[in-house]
RNA sequence: GCGAAAGUGGCGGAACUGGCAGACGCGCCGGACUUAGGAUCCGGUGGGGCAACCCGUGAGGGUUCGAAUCCCUCCUUUCGCACCA
C-alpha cells in the first residue's frame, strides 16, 4: 500500500510541469487550436477561493482540450493599475509599483500552488511600459480616427481634499476620505466614440449563441436601442430684445401621439433655459429655479423617487401638427443626455408627463382610443400608454398605431419639421482619470498647434517613477515639472504633457490580444498571431463584468478591425459568467473575515482535492456557500480513487497488457466495461460541451463505485479486505477490462485532479506522463446495453418492468408490456383504450 | 416600475429533446473489520402506511397516454436596469 501525500505530489509534479515547459505552446498551423481564457487578475495581494474557482474552472477546460488534440493556449495576466494600489500609496506611502509588483509575485506563487496549467512565458501585467504602449499606441489610432475627442465634462470634486474623485470614492455623496460634499466640477477630458459603434455592438450580439442570455440581454439594454423621430417645435414669439431662438427640436418614440402633446419640457440643462432667463424679466431668479431643478437629490433620483417638479418659462412652442401653441416647461425629469434633452409632453399617454400635468393643471389631450370610447381627460387616473386608434388627430383620425407611425414621420419629412432617427442609450466612454497610477495619455498640448498627439516613436510615455501622493491637487501627474514640460512635437515650441491616465478599463480590452503576441515591441501583436489564436474559444469570468469589459472589448476588437490588425468581430466565441463563492452567507471580503484562503486549504488537503471540491460542489454558474465538509468529502473521494488504484496497479501495470474483446468476457466483465465507455461519454460531453463540471466529477464517482463492487466480485477483493490470496492469475479478460476502467478513470480525473492522476499514471507504469496519454475514446458498441429494463405504465403509473433487448420492437414490447403480471394486475378487467411505445424506450398502457 | 432567471429530500445538487423524480456527494442510521474508530469497507436513508398501496418537484389551473420540464394565473427569491421621452 502506497501513501497518498497530496502536498509531496503537488510538489513533485508542479516542478515536472515547469521544468517541461509543459503548458507553453506555439502557433501550430497544423493543429487546431483551443484558447482558453480566464479573466486576469486585479493584484489585490491575495486570491481567496472565490478567485481562484474561476481559474480551476479554465484549468479543467484547457487540460481536459489539451488531452483531446488540441494546441491550447492557456495564459494569464495582471490588470495592475488602478485605484487601490494608489490609495494605499495615499495612506502608506508605498509606491504602487512596488505593492503591485509584491502582490503579484504572491498571488502568482498562489496559483502555480494550485496547479493551474498556465502558459507563464506569456504572463503579463498591465502597469509595464512594454504593455501599456501599446494602450497609447490604440490610443493615437483611435485619434487618427476621430475616435478618441476631447470635451468638457463633468466629474466628481471634493472641495477639501481639492481632488477628483472617482465614483467609486463617492460614498454617500461624500468625499471617501473626509466626509466633504462632493460637488460637480467640469473638465476637458477625453472620450472614446464607442456611440460610433452602437449599431454593430447591438447587432452583433446575435451571432453570440454561446453566451449566456442574461449577459446579451444586459448588453442589448445598456446600449438601448430606440426608434423615433426628432420633431422642430418652433418657439413662438419674437424675443423682446434680440434674436428669437426658432425651434425646440425633441426626440420621440410614440408620434403616433403628437396630436396629444399639450406642452414641452426641457431638461433644466438644456442650452434654451439660459437664453430663456436671459430674455426674462428676472434672469437671476429664472436661473435659480433652473439650479433647483438641476441640483435634485442625488440619492432620490438613484432610487427613483424624485419628486417631479419644474416650471413654466412663460414662452411657448408651435405644436407642428396642431399648429396650437403650448407652453414650454423646464422639469427636473428631463435628462439632458438622453435624445434632444427636450421632448413633448403627451400626459395623456405618458405616465410621467401625466404626472406632472396633473401637478401643474397642464392640458392633457386624449388622441389614442381602445374600443369604441374616448375616454375624457378629467375622469383619468392614469395615462393610457399602449398603442390603440387614434382619435383627436385631424387627418389622420381612425388610423391604428403603431401602423401609422411611418406615415406620421414621412409626413414630418416632406413638410421639413423633421426626420426618423434612431437614438441610443449608450454613451461615449469617458477615458480620463485624473490619477497617477495609470496609462499616460499620449497628448501634448502647445498654444499654437493645439493637441498635438505624441508621435509612435516616442511611446511609450512612460510614467515618471516619483510622484508624491498626498491625494490633494487634481491630477498627481501635474506635480511632476520633468514630466509635464516638452517641446511641442509638430513646433518645437514650449508645450505641456496631458496629466491624466486612461481608465483601466482600456487595459483590459485588449488583453487577450496580447496574449498571443506578448513580447511584441513593435505592434500590439502579430496580425498573424492573433489570426491563428483568436477569438477566444472559452472565456470565463465573474458576471459584475456583463456590461463594461466585455461591451468594450467587443468594441475595441472591431476598433482594430478597422484599424486592420484583426480579421473578425467577436472576440469571445463562448462565455461562462462563473458564480461567486459565499461563505457564512455573503460574499467572501476581508473586511468581512470570512476569506477562505486556498494556501490554508491546500496545507490540509493539497490541491487536487481543493480544485475537485470546487468543481464539484454545483455548476460552475452558480453560487456556492463554502463548506469544508464538503472538501472532506473530495479528499475522502481521491483517497477512494487512489486505494483502488493502488490496489490494482500491480497486477494490471505496465505496458502491453492487451485489451479485452467483448465476446470472451463474463457478464460482469461486460457490464464494467459498459461503464467505462458510459462514463467517457457522460465526462466528455459534461466538460466539453455542456460545462457542468459538477456532474462530470460525479459520473467519476460513480465508476469508482462500480470499480469497488467489481472487486468486491472478484478473487483479490476491494482495498482494505486484507491481502488478496497469493498465486491466484487473473483472467486476462478481468486485467483488460480493469486495466480499460482504471486508466481511463486516471486520464479523466487529471483535468480535475492533475498532480495525483500524474502519479497514479506512473504507478500504473506508463512510460510517458499524461501529456501524451490522449482522451479515453467512447466506443458506441462497448457502451451498448445488452438488454433494457424497459419501465410499463398504466394511466401514466410505473406498474411493472420487462427486460428486453435493446433493438427489441414496439409489437415485442406492446406483447411483453400487456403480459407483465403488474401490468395485468392494474388492467384486469378494464378496457384496454391504447398503448403507446415511446422512445426512451417505455410503454404508456391507457386503459378505462 | 421594467426586464431576466430561478423555486426539487435535513443540506449541496441530478434528471440531456415531455418518458422510471431525488443520480452523485454531505449528513444521519445500521452492519463488518477492529484494543479502539471521528479511519476503511458494505448496506439503508423523500413523506405516510404492517402491507397492497397512497402522496410528493413553491401554490392553483391547463395541454398530454405521460409534466420538475410546455402554457396560463399567483406567490417567493435572486440578479440587472431604473424617469431613456
Amino acid at each position: 500500500m502506497t501513501e497518498f501525500k497530496p502536498q509531496q505530489l503537488d510538489k513533485k509534479w508542479q516542478a515536472a510541469w515547469s521544468a517541461a515547459k509543459a503548458f507553453e505552446v506555439d502557433v501550430d498551423p497544423s493543429r487546431e487550436k483551443f484558447y482558453c481564457l480566464e479573466m486576469f487578475a486585479y493584484p489585490s495581494g491575495h486570491a481567496h477561493v472565490g478567485h481562484v474557482r474561476n481559474y480551476i474552472i479554465g484549468d479543467v477546460m484547457a487540460r481536459m482540450k489539451r488531452m483531446r488534440g488540441f494546441n491550447v493556449l492557456h495564459p494569464f495576466g495582471w490588470d495592475a493599475f488602478g485605484m487601490p494600489a494608489e490609495n494605499a500609496a495615499i495612506k502608506t506611502g508605498t509606491h504602487p509599483e512596488q505593492s503591485t509588483l509584491a502582490n503579484i509575485a504572491h498571488m502568482k506563487g498562489q496559483l502555480q500552488r494550485l496547479g493551474i496549467s498556465y502558459a507563464w512565458g506569456r504572463e503579463i501585467a498591465t502597469c509595464l511600459p512594454d504593455y501599456y504602449k501599446f494602450n497609447q499606441w490604440i490610443f493615437l489610432k483611435m485619434f487618427e480616427r476621430g475616435l478618441a475627442y476631447r470635451r468638457r465634462s463633468a466629474v466628481n470634486w471634493c472641495p477639501k481634499d481639492e481632488t477628483v474623485l472617482a465614483n467609486e470614492q463617492v460614498v454617500d455623496g461624500a468625499c471617501w476620505r473626509c466626509g466633504t460634499t462632493v460637488v460637480q466640477r467640469d473638465l476637458e477630458q477625453w472620450f472614446f466614440k464607442i456611440t460610433a459603434y452602437a449599431e454593430e455592438l447591438l447587432r452583433g450580439l446575435d451571432t453570440l449563441e454561446k453566451w449566456p442570455e442574461k449577459v446579451v440581454v444586459m448588453q442589448r439594454n445598456w446600449i438601448g436601442r430606440s426608434e423615433g423621430a426628432r420633431i422642430r417645435f418652433p418657439v413662438a414669439g419674437p424675443e423682446p430684445g434680440g434674436a428669437s431662438p426658432d425651434a425646440i427640436e425633441v426626440f420621440t418614440t410614440r408620434i403616433d401621439t403628437i396630436y396629444g402633446a399639450t406642452f414641452v419640457l426641457l431638461a433644466p440643462e438644456h442650452p434654451l433655459v439660459e437664453q430663456f432667463a436671459a430674455a426674462s424679466a428676472d434672469p437671476a431668479a429664472f436661473r435659480a429655479r433652473a439650479a433647483k431643478l438641476r441640483a435634485g437629490d442625488r440619492e432620490a433620483r438613484l432610487t427613483g423617487t424624485l419628486e417631479k417638479e419644474g416650471f413654466d418659462t412663460g414662452r411657448t412652442a408651435i405644436n407642428p401638427f396642431t399648429n396650437e401653441a403650448i407652453p414650454i416647461w423646464v422639469a427636473n425629469f428631463v435628462l439632458a443626455e438622453y435624445g434632444t434633452g427636450a421632448l413633448m409632453a403627451v400626459p395623456a399617454h405618458d405616465e410621467r408627463d401625466f404626472e406632472f400635468a396633473k401637478k401643474y393643471s397642464l392640458p392633457i389631450r386624449v388622441v389614442v382610443a381602445h374600443g369604441d370610447e374616448t375616454p375624457s381627460p378629467d375622469a383619468m387616473t392614469m395615462a393610457t400608454t399602449n398603442y390603440g386608434r387614434l382619435v383627436n388627430s385631424g387627418p389622420w383620425n381612425g388610423k391604428e398605431a403603431p401602423a401609422v407611425m411611418p406615415e406620421l414621420i414621412r409626413d414630418a419629412e416632406r413638410r421639413g419639421i423633421g426626420q426618423g432617427e434612431v437614438q441610443y442609450r449608450l454613451k461615449d466612454w469617458g477615458i480620463s482619470r485624473q490619477r497617477y497610477w495609470g496609462t499616460p495619455i499620449p497628448m501634448i498640448y502647445c498654444d499654437k498647434d493645439g493637441a498635438v498627439p505624441v508621435p509612435y516613436e516616442q511611446l511609450p510615455v512612460e510614467l515618471p517613477k516619483v510622484a508624491s501622493f498626498t491625494g490633494r491637487g487634481d491630477s498627481p501627474l501635474a506635480q511632476v515639472p520633468a514630466f509635464v514640460d516638452v517641446k511641442c512635437p509638430r513646433c518645437g515650441g514650449p508645450a505641456r504633457r496631458e496629466t491624466d491616465t486612461m481608465d483601466t478599463f482600456v487595459d483590459s480590452s485588449w488583453y487577450f490580444l496580447r496574449f498571443a503576441d506578448p513580447r511584441n515591441a513593435e505592434l500590439p501583436f502579430d496580425p498573424a498571431a492573433a489570426a491563428y489564436w483568436m477569438p477566444v474559444d472559452f472565456y470565463s469570468g465573474g458576471v459584475e463584468h456583463a456590461i463594461l469589459h466585455l461591451l468594450y472589448s467587443r468594441f475595441f476588437t472591431r476598433v482594430l478591425r478597422d484599424v486592420g490588425l484583426v480579421n473578425f468581430d467577436e472576440p469571445f466565441t463562448r462565455l461562462l459568467t462563473q458564480g461567486m463563492v459565499l461563505k457564512n452567507g455573503a460574499v467572501m471580503s476581508k473586511s468581512k473575515g470570512n476569506v477562505v484562503d486556498p494556501d490554508d486549504m491546500l496545507q490540509k488537503y493539497g490541491a487536487d482535492a481543493l480544485r475537485l471540491y470546487v468543481m464539484f460542489v454545483a455548476p460552475p454558474e452558480k453560487e456556492v456557500e463554502w463548506s469544508d465538509a464538503g472538501l472532506e468529502g473530495s479528499f475522502r473521494f481521491l483517497l477512494r480513487v487512489w486505494r483502488i488504484v493502488d490496489h490494482w496497479a500491480e497486477t494490471i501495470g505496465g505496458e502491453g497488457i492487451p485489451g479485452c474483446r467483448t465476446e470472451e468476457c463474463t457478464e460482469s466483465e461486460r457490464a464494467l466495461r459498459r461503464k467505462t465507455h458510459d462514463t467517457i461519454r457522460r465526462v466528455t460531453v459534461d466538460i466539453e460541451e455542456r460545462m457542468h463540471l459538477n456532474t462530470a466529477v460525479s459520473s467519476l464517482m460513480e465508476l469508482v463505485n462500480e470499480l469497488y463492487s467489481f472487486s468486491e466480485s472478484t478473487a483479490h477483493g476491494a482495498p482494505s479486505r486484507g491481502e488478496p490470496p497469493a498465486g491466484r492469475v487473473e483472467r486476462p479478460q478481468t486485467i483488460g477490462a480493469l486495466r480499460e476502467a482504471i486508466d481511463a478513470l486516471v486520464v479523466m480525473m487529471s483535468p480535475f485532479a492533475p498532480h495525483m492522476a500524474e502519479e497514479l499514471w506512473q504507478m500504473l507504469g506508463h512510460v510517458d506522463g499524461l501529456s501524451k496519454s490522449g482522451w479515453p475514446v467512447f466506443d458506441a458498441a462497448i457502451a451498448k446495453a445488452e438488454e433494457v429494463v424497459v419501465p410499463v405504465q398504466v394511466n401514466g403509473k410505473v406498474r411493472g418492468r420487462i427486460t428486453v433487448p435493446p433493438d427489441a420492437g414496439e409489437d415485442r414490447l406492446r406483447e411483453l408490456a400487456l403480459a407483465d403480471p403488474g401490468v395485468k394486475n392494474h388492467t384486469a378487467g378494464k378496457t384496454l383504450v391504447k398503448v403507446v411505445v415511446a422512445k426512451g424506450p417505455l410503454v404508456s398502457v391507457v386503459v378505462k
